[in-house]
RNA sequence: CGGAGCGUAGCACAGCCUGGUUAGUGCGCCUGUUUUGGGAACAGGAGGUCGAGUGUUCGAAUCACUCCGCUCCGACCA
């Protein structure tokens, strides 16, 4: 491909509209250009590394015998509603309407999909096990959509499904999702760690998503040095908080007045003093319409994952001042559980032999101090509900980091909630219906993409991997004449490194060289060759890595051979 | 959905507060001349419903109201 004959509008200042530097490139690099928020048109150089991410996607894909499908992105609502995700999903599902009013659903995922032809292909135990996957536009009505690819109302993902006969090849079929995982993004050139993640509502341990630490990563991950453990902040547990909760206390339950005190600093502070680990904070939640409580020690923070498995629901939200008047008396500042019946309430496990804690008297003004949990509240569930904080041990006694990270992939066991919502049965040797147990592993292409330029830049522009470079070697020829020695040589090495079957483009634009280098710097090709009439003059070619910068003189001879060994 | 900011040429922005010639600057674009190894110089030129609508006014890019869009923070994130 010659330059002059593409299209990749290159811009020198980064437009308004970009905020991190990832998306700043993409806009600048030329790859793509946004319609509307969260709304992008791939120009041609963008197309070639998508198209190079799906090839590498679909290599490993068959390579772990995942068969490629293609689904409609339309959907009726009904299956929706069969899965019970119409209601759940509500927020994200795009709604449309055809000419005869009749709606439809544009898919941001397609379990509900793959599991209708499933009911009606997948009859016996001998077709299993089974992996259907696509590379598909999806659909997803963003609150709000930003950074770009990152987080688009309209993106490319990566989804398979498997199907297997039970729960240990499941397991089987799972695992080698994980692995295909690992080669992808390796190939692709950018390191995505895989973390324990949320299972949800579902429980179950088998959920792992792929993380490219980055700053601007919309995720937290808790992680140990020695790389035995790391978790999605959402799933990850430690041995506890730093500071140890109180445990002695065999006086009674007293109220106490607290005019002013709203918060558990408050409390904290003169002339009070209770430190905030003695303290039990008391949460209230609409979840599915009704209030329920959950409690924390004064100095941890409530995960919202682990809540919803906790509550069996992922439909909740803090309740308003005037509900948890209603439910409990008091207003937030003075609540507590000490006493509540009728409302369901869950504690964490930090508070088990909590004792002698102060809490909200449900009467607004006061509070009730030695208070012992085991003693003095009944009818509590605990669980694990907080949010780990750096510096707290892992299970294995290793100190927790925290770091972001952009979630890339994510592999998922769903078991049997899908089959069984949509009818999907097989027959088993003994002749027995059995729900598919089923797997979801989702990548995000477009996510990917960017990234990789997130992880993967300097200074000048873009750093592509050589795997999903729009073009691999970029040749500056810095004298276009037609029929001069430049561009003869230039031609002569662009046709034999595609004959060699490396992309490559020829910058062939009557443009100043500084120019031609900033802009091949900028889309980021991690080879360039220059030739010029100084250097041809001794022979020579001058050979750039991208990732190194400099320039090295090579023979116009060995020029190829040398770019084919760096690609290698 | 709550909070904040922004919307003027393809891009980045000034002008707005304090209303008044023909709306300006830089980059980019077109033509010409000179340049030619790290985002050239000079000369000429094209390009604007000043986001949209309504209002105030003799007069609105400028003031007011409504709407739309974009960005950020929060909430939310199958």
């Amino acid at each position: 491909m010659r330059w002059s004959e593409t299209f990749i509008p290159t811009l020198k200042e980064a437009p308004a509209e970009a905020e991190i530097l990832s998306h700043q490139l993409l806009l600048r690099a030329g790859l793509v250009r946004k319609l509307a928020g969260g709304l992008y048109t791939f120009l041609p150089a963008g197309v070639r590394v998508l198209h190079k991410i799906e090839a590498i996607v679909r290599e490993e894909m068959e390579r772990a015998g995942a068969l490629e499908v293609l689904m409609p992105a339309v959907q009726p609502p009904e299956i929706w509603q069969a899965s019970g995700r119409y209601e759940q999903a509500a927020d994200v599902l795009f709604k449309v309407a055809d000419s005869k009013g009749r709606e439809w659903l544009l898919g941001p995922t397609h379990e509900e999909v793959v599991t209708s032809m499933a009911a009606v292909e997948l009859n016996s135990y001998r077709q299993l096990p089974i992996n259907f996957y696509q590379v598909q536009t999806k659909f997803r009505d963003e609150i709000r959509p930003r950074f770009g690819l990152m987080r688009a109302r309209e993106f490319i993902m990566k989804d398979a499904y498997s199907f297997d006969a039970t729960d240990e090849a499941a397991l089987i079929s799972y695992q080698k999702m994980y692995d295909a995982y690992v080669r992808i993004f390796e190939r692709c050139g950018v390191q995505a760690f895989p973390v324990e993640a949320d299972t949800g509502v579902m429980g179950g341990n088998h959920s792992h998503e792929f993380m490219i630490p980055a700053q601007t990563g919309e995720s937290e991950v808790a992680y140990t040095e020695d790389g035995n453990y790391s978790a999605n902040v959402e799933k990850a547990g430690s041995q506890g908080p730093l500071a140890a909760t109180p445990n002695q206390c065999t006086g009674a339950v007293e109220e106490f007045a607290t005019p002013d005190v709203k918060t558990i600093e408050d409390l904290a502070g003169e002339p009070y003093e209770v430190p905030a680990e003695a303290q039990i904070k008391t949460l209230v939640f609409i979840a599915e319409d009704k209030p329920v409580i959950a409690l924390m020690r004064g100095d941890d923070e409530a995960n919202e994952a682990k809540l919803a498995v906790a509550f069996g629901t992922a439909i909740f939200r803090p309740a308003e001042a005037e509900e948890i008047h209603a439910a409990l008396g008091a207003h937030p500042g003075s609540l507590g559980a000490v006493g509540v019946n009728g409302i369901p309430v869950y504690a964490d496990s930090q508070l088990k032999q909590a004792a002698g804690m102060t809490t909200g008297a449900n009467k607004d003004g006061f509070h009730i101090r030695n208070v012992n949990v085991a003693r003095d509240l009944s009818q509590v569930q605990f669980l694990d509900l907080r949010t780990v904080r750096e510096g707290e041990l892992s299970a294995e006694g290793q100190p927790l980091k925290i770091r972001r990270a952009i979630e890339v992939g994510h592999v998922f066991k769903l078991g049997t909630k899908y089959s069984e919502a949509l009818g999907a049965s097989f027959l088993d040797e003994d002749g027995k219906a059995q729900a598919p147990v089923m797997g979801c592993y989702g990548l995000g292409v477009t996510r990917t993409l960017q990234a990789i330029i997130e992880y993967s830049n300097d200074d000048n522009g873009i750093v592509w991997p050589a795997a999903v470079s729009p073009w691999q070697v970029c040749i500056t020829a810095l004298d276009v004449e037609a029929d001069g020695e430049v561009m003869q040589v230039a031609t002569q090495i662009h046709e034999e490194l595609n004959t060699a079957g490396i992309d490559t483009i020829l910058d062939d634009r009557e443009l100043r060289p500084g120019i031609k280098f900033k802009d091949s710097e900028l889309v980021g090709f991690p080879v360039r060759l220059g030739i010029g009439a100084r250097s041809l003059k001794e022979g020579n070619v001058e050979f750039t890595l991208r990732s190194e910068g400099g320039r090295e003189a090579v023979p116009v001879s060995e020029a190829v051979a040398r770019v084919k060994a760096v690609l290698a």
